[in-house]
DNA sequence: CTGAAAGCGCTAACAA
DNA sequence: TTGTTAGCGCTTTCAG
């Protein structure tokens, strides 16, 4: 049993024998408790310093049933949106003294629940990620991962607080921001069947339509990345579209890239729409048109509602919203055929 | 003492109550160990899978001396190169069972032994990422840290593997890249002062020199940021040069952005080189001639060396160095003062 | 093949 | 104020 002895790490007997006390009082002193005399707290550091112990974080954890760490799940950690929220999440725990523990499930919605299941042993929290497993599994499995919050996915489970972003109001705007400029042939370049972020821009475009019964929304199916949007062109310029929607702001600058080795110039031939606005948004050519989402504060927010969830504080909101934000740049202009 | 009791987590005890047996057996049967009679490893399984048994992996840390986690340390998770390292990690690490936990400095190189230090307890290897740490610092640290591997950085104790990308080399090809199209004033917008990488490409660029006496090479200060690039317009226009080596990525996209702003036309009045071909490196306007570091397989290759070092295997090499490979794309042309 | 018991490194109740 | 002791949940030796 035990570790395999190499060279055999410092622990807390080591201290107080050399100290001359016993384990509970450098114990005490290394939690800074103040019921222990000076001079015999100072005694227990002297020897600490120079055997340069560090206290065991897994003897601790087992004693004390927590890990100050956290666990996050998201499907693919290679997505720009979810290396903004582990970036946001991993900062404002880093705050409070709390580490981040990652868990990839590579699109691979099967493996969510076991890496969720055996982070969240590990750790005292979970976020999970924008999971692509069915709502069904999800609800199931929410009360054995709590405390818990969950990105752009909901439960009915009251203790589990949801973050989501409004990707239909955004869509929304983003259409009406193509309409008047004039555009009245509307294509949606439409994300992963699975993501639940997709299902909400397309109920959203479903509003649009119904308000302006006058435009013609196509739908063509896509995916998340650079070579979606690139791919699409043929089936974009086969459309007949002038404003283009593209599901997110890597699909829209695939497309940009496209267009620009056809020779479609934009936006004068052609308006393209992004969705994010992640960092690189700003210095395509042109600079792309998006709705913003603030997701590294959404991370961090993330870590405001887990951690009044292993507090056991009140109970936060079940339900917290960000509003997409239109940025208006480059890549749209006026319809030509206004 | 012991967990603040909610809802009391299952334990092996009481799976051994159900099912009548000692705790030790039901450990064995956890572990698939084969001396337990299948009739009662059965009985054992049964009563795991009702209570839905799930085992603590801090008691079993602490009884085995291991976590089955690794700590990465990097400055800025923001830095596209560290996320995709980071990546490369978690991917590989996950195949053999490995979790990761990450550790970010944000720059701050105080807090990087710090950091370093308390990953290191919480986990069995560390890898440590462009530490801004000076080289005594590192030096000292280095054993205490084993074991680990460092990434862009070395040391002369021999336990400690190193990955290095040979910026000089990607940088001296660049350059060359650039003569062989008729440039003959070169600018080189270098990264941050304390970047160790840097100083790899600032001597890469001193060899080009010493080979290329009548090819004048200016420097400008910078950074590692888009606004890095687009900033430095002025300065690079003003300096006359027809070649501009960017720093990474990141800052040549922000020059591109800036000079297309200026109406300055790239390739065909300024040719612009990037470093590190980031996945958007290939969808800028013109698409970016940069030297591709692989990254994600670097990250790879971290884990690979800790595991060995972790197993205990024959030591891996000291050094092991990644060539960046020239990739020529439509950002750079021939110099109009040919 | 199985159970009792020790031990991993630490914290905290309890006694002195 | 300090030491003794139990216990966190698990693995593993050692008897039986």
């Amino acid at each position: 049993m035990g570790r395999k002895s190499t060279t055999r790490r410092i622990g807390i007997a080591d201290v107080a024998l050399k100290a001359g006390v016993s384990h509970a009082t450098v114990s005490r002193v290394m939690n800074g408790n103040f019921t222990v005399d000076p001079a015999i707290a100072e005694r227990v550091r002297e020897a600490a310093a120079e055997l340069n112990y560090q206290p065991n974080p897994v003897g601790r954890s087992l004693a004390l049933g927590k890990t100050d760490t956290i666990g996050i799940v998201v499907p693919d950690l290679a997505n720009p949106t979810f290396q903004a929220i582990l970036r946001g999440l991993s900062m404002a725990a880093a705050q409070d003294g709390y580490r981040v523990l990652i868990a990839d499930s590579s699109e691979v919605s099967s493996e969510e629940a076991i890496l969720a299941g055996e982070a969240r042993r590990r750790c005292d929290g979970l976020v999970l990620c924008a999971p692509r497993m069915g709502d069904a599994e999800l609800e199931e499995l929410a009360p054995s991962l709590h405390p818990m919050v969950l990105i752009n996915r909901s439960t009915t489970e009251i203790r589990v607080p949801s973050l989501m972003v409004d990707y239909g109001q955004g869509i929304q705007e983003l259409a009406e921001h193509l309409v008047e400029l004039g555009h009245s042939r509307i294509v949606f370049l439409s994300g992963p069947e699975r993501s639940a972020s997709n299902a909400l821009r397309v109920q959203g475009l479903e509003k649009f339509k119904a308000g302006h019964p006058d435009v013609e929304v196509q739908l063509i199916d896509g995916g998340s990345n650079f070579d979606t949007g690139h791919d699409a062109v043929d089936a974009v310029l086969a459309s007949g579209g002038t404003g283009i929607l593209a599901f997110n702001d890597l699909v829209a600058m695939g497309l940009l890239s496209g267009l620009h080795e056809r020779g479609v110039r934009v936006p004068e031939d052609i308006s393209v729409t992004g969705f994010d606005d992640i960092p690189f948004a700003r210095y395509t050519t042109p600079p792309l048109t998006t709705a913003a989402v603030p997701i590294t504060e959404l991370g961090g927010q993330a870590w405001h509602s887990l951690r009044a969830l292993i507090r056991n504080e009140d109970t936060p909101n079940a339900v917290n919203t960000f509003r997409p934000q239109v940025e208006v740049r480059g890549s749209t202009g006026p319809s030509k055929n206004r």
